[in-house]
RNA sequence: GGAGGCUUCGCCUAGUCUGGUCUAUGGCGCCGCACUGCUAAUGCGGUUUGGGUCACAAGCCCAUCCCGGGUUCGAAUCCCGGAGCCUCCGCCA
């Protein structure tokens, strides 16, 4: 949800977001319009509220004889108002509808376009040249790590056991983004991956993106695709105190995505599947800080690639590929030899108040009670990461090399090899 | 799943039976001022949140007593529905 004060004084900041992100222009002027109407109509409320307040008082104290013209006054009003209210409520549904319609305005200097109008941030390593190089499938069985032919038998497409060496593997990247976060200053949190509709809502997953979202219609849950969900619902309607910020926390949760209109895209292996294991992230700052949170989150990213010893790129994602929360976004995307490509691993974005907002999320200061920012960014994404490290540190003889890292959390083990 | 109790502006609490300055009482905490070598104590004042008007000030106005409806000129208070918490019973791990 936009902040509406920006929109009244800047209105062309927010037609430019539009314009970059590739949207409707034309929403900001619905929603300027409904912004007006609403308040026409609270104020018209408001004031026949005022009156039909002094006239019901002065029903008690007005005497015998000139009651039943109070009274017949009184009723009359009383129409008044309830028909006000209506309008009024008929015009608080319209702006609330044409407000969430309105994504974050972006921040300057995000590339306009679309998905391959990326800026290339940064490259680090060097790709590794591996001759005739297999793909995570074929390693991941080969080692007996990743079984998608059971996952297949069982849950269906795009599902897939961990085994042996694998479930051990997810297990120490876990270990280790936790470690790391929590030697940052992170808050370790175990989240829960089903969430009310509200909060689904308010870190605004339910606009552009809803078909991703599975829903569990009987119970009015949704299984959350980010711990980033519950992480920002955490302290929805809290008043939190400047002083604590910033907030960070490490959630660990599984992940759950529909992948809706991604058909016959990575449809082997483990790289775009319905459910994974994620640590995210999450930080609740000052608004003024979130920018320099948003390099941090960035940094801690690249920190964890640095540990795994991968080849990546990093790169400032174009205004059209942003989720609607998001005012920038850093994509971390790691060497796939197989693949001859750099594939998404992580990634970090800056809400803003867009999910505060809707969480009615604010922060009490020296200065009175005013908006935080909210950010993200991806530590482990770990099923996509375990097929890129099998890939990415295959040896000719068929072994994979264990990052030193991650060594600790998997017994000392240097190479992996088939049992 | 069954029975009962509870939910008031940070926390605790009065008020609900008997609808009308409830424009919500008091305590704790917090903020400011005064007093005092310092601290503490004490005294005085302030302290829900959101919205409208407006300069995003002050002031004024509206809403807010778990949520949503209803009755009424008027609801914290009466009626209906829902949620959450607690206790007991049942069931399950």
């Amino acid at each position: 949800m936009i902040d509406l004060r920006l929109l009244r004084d800047d209105p062309d900041r927010v037609r430019a977001s539009q314009r970059v992100r590739g949207e409707d222009e034309s929403l900001v002027d619905v929603l300027l319009a409904a912004f007006d109407i609403r308040r026409a109509a609270v104020a018209r409320a408001d004031s026949l509220r005022g009156e039909q307040k002094t006239l019901s008082r002065s029903v008690a104290k007005a005497s015998p004889e000139e009651r039943p013209a109070v009274l017949a006054r009184a009723k009359h009003l009383a129409d008044e108002v309830k028909a006000a209210e209506a309008d009024e409520a008929a015009a608080d549904a319209a702006l609330r509808e044409a407000h969430l319609a309105v994504p974050n305005v972006v921040e300057e200097g995000v590339p306009p376009g679309g998905e391959d109008d990326f800026v290339l941030l940064d490259t680090v390593g060097t790709p590794p040249v591996i001759d005739a190089p297999k793909d995570h499938t074929e390693i991941g069985a080969a080692l007996k790590a990743i079984d998608t032919e059971r996952g297949v038998k069982v849950s269906g497409p795009r599902f897939y056991f961990l085994t042996g060496i694998g479930a051990q593997l997810e297990l120490a990247l876990v270990n280790l983004a936790m470690a790391q976060a929590t030697e940052a200053g992170f808050v370790p949190v175990i989240a829960p991956a089903l969430v009310k509709p509200d909060i689904m809502l308010g870190t605004g997953f339910l606009g552009a993106h809803a078909a991703e979202v599975y829903k569990l219609e009987n119970d009015d849950l949704y299984l959350v695709g980010t711990s980033e969900v519950p992480l920002a619902g955490y302290h929805s309607n809290e008043i939190l105190d400047v002083k604590d910020l910033p907030l960070r926390y490490a959630g660990f949760s599984s992940c759950y995505r529909r992948e809706a209109g991604s058909y016959g895209k990575d449809t082997r292996g483990i790289i775009r599947v319905h459910w994974f294991d994620k640590v995210e992230m999450f930080s609740y700052i000052g608004v003024d800080d979130a920018v320099d949170e948003h390099r941090r989150l960035l940094a801690w990213e690249r920190e964890f690639m640095d540990k795994l010893e991968l080849a990546y790129r990093v790169i400032d994602v174009a205004a059209g590929d942003l989720g609607s929360s998001a005012v920038r976004k850093f994509d971390i995307e790691a060497w796939f030899p197989s693949q001859r490509a750099y594939r998404e691993l992580t990634s970090t974005s800056n809400c803003s108040t867009y999910q505060s907002r809707r969480l009615n999320i604010r922060a009490r200061g020296p200065q009175g009670i005013g908006p935080v920012a909210t950010l993200n960014g991806t530590l482990v994404a770990v099923a996509r990461t375990i097929a890129c490290l099998l890939d990415h540190h295959q040896q000719p003889d068929g072994s994979v090399y264990v990052p030193a890292a991650l060594r600790p959390w998997l017994g000392g083990r240097e190479v992996l090899t088939a049992p």
